[in-house]
DNA sequence: CTAGATTGTCTAGCAGTGCTAGCATCAAGG
DNA sequence: CCTTGATGCTAGCACTGCTAGACAATCTAG
């Protein structure tokens, strides 16, 4: 039957414009302004159509979240091929500061998504054992804490970076030094 | 005029309960959940009376958030003198994780308040040298970055903590093995 | 002691928020 | 052609931050 999934087609699209514009909004004017009305007026549909798809507002910064990680898990995958961990710490740092709404709502915002327990949405699992495989060689007994400290680390500097309490200047200054720092 | 000093004496008060007020209710329900109706209503005020000391409600998470980070630099003080650096980082992350709606309000909420410039409030930039006292002796060259990567690494850790993205039996490990790298 | 000015406080209201009930419209199937 | 079910809308509720304007209490000056 074409016309189901002819539907069904049109149903997946329209859910990844809001997505999609969510997104942008949020890029845009910060998810603060992120509100159902002008999200409704962006898409050109009335705000009910909006929770067709996601249970409420959060569902969807949820659903933009999980779209980020796996971009997130991307970048840091070819940077680490490239250039080891301090790559990897690069392409984290530099992902955030590209998409900080995005960087937001996974990482910062109260959200429904568990971490660190083995019902974890995939994506985050993926991120996490990303992040494992760069410090792996320098992890004397402990690997699964290292990493957490070493997130930890890079997760500070994204969002103090962020919110301009950190030198702006000294960007790359503060990941070369922890790089040395932690592995050596 | 003893009436004058009374007035303000008075004035003076209530600011306080209000602020009291205010920490307190964010601690127990959170500070989304901090309205200028139920801060009025606990204050046993109307809400006018709020902006009569206050520009808006930010201004009085501000508020809150400059008291805050002076008991956390006090915090680190007498932790420092104790037991050093290792010592310091305990007290920070046990600030945080005692008092979350105080660290938020101090780290995590878009804020007016200005950092790492000259213009910034001196309790900011009383916290800021109070770690840089700490990581000095471990510096080779640059304290000042030093001081920010360690800061970042413990904001890290203290605000996934906080949202139980980390494991909460390794917050002792995580501690542990950040000085041990860091110090190295 | 009284008149006027200042200060303090309240009620009522505006514009905007997330979210939902209920009605209209339209495409597909019998 | 009519029924049925999905789809989308308008309108509305209860809440938010914030403010204008009225009223009362208090202090100051004559």
């Amino acid at each position: 039957m074409p016309t189901q999934s002819r539907r069904e087609r049109a149903r997946a699209e329209r859910r990844d414009l809001i997505l999609r514009t969510a997104r942008e909004l949020a890029e845009s004017v910060g998810w603060g302004a992120v509100t159902t009305r002008r999200l409704a007026e962006a898409v050109d549909y009335s705000q009910p159509v909006l929770y067709g798809h996601f249970k409420n507002m959060d569902a969807i910064a949820d659903a933009v979240a999980l779209q980020g990680v796996e971009e997130l898990t991307a970048a840091m995958r070819t940077a680490r091929a490239a250039g080891g961990l301090r790559a990897l710490a690069q392409a984290y740092l530099g992902y955030a500061a590209d998409h900080p709404a995005v960087y937001e709502a996974i990482f910062v915002r109260p959200t429904d998504l568990s971490f660190g327990t083995p019902d974890s949405p995939s994506p985050l699992k993926d991120a996490f054992e990303e992040i494992r495989a760069g410090v792996e060689p320098f992890a004397e007994t402990d690997p699964e804490t290292l990493t957490e400290v070493f997130w930890s680390a890079l997760h500070g500097q994204a969002t103090l970076n962020q919110t301009r309490r950190l030198r702006p200047s000294h960007t790359q200054a503060r990941v070369d030094l922890l790089i040395t720092r932690l592995t050596a």
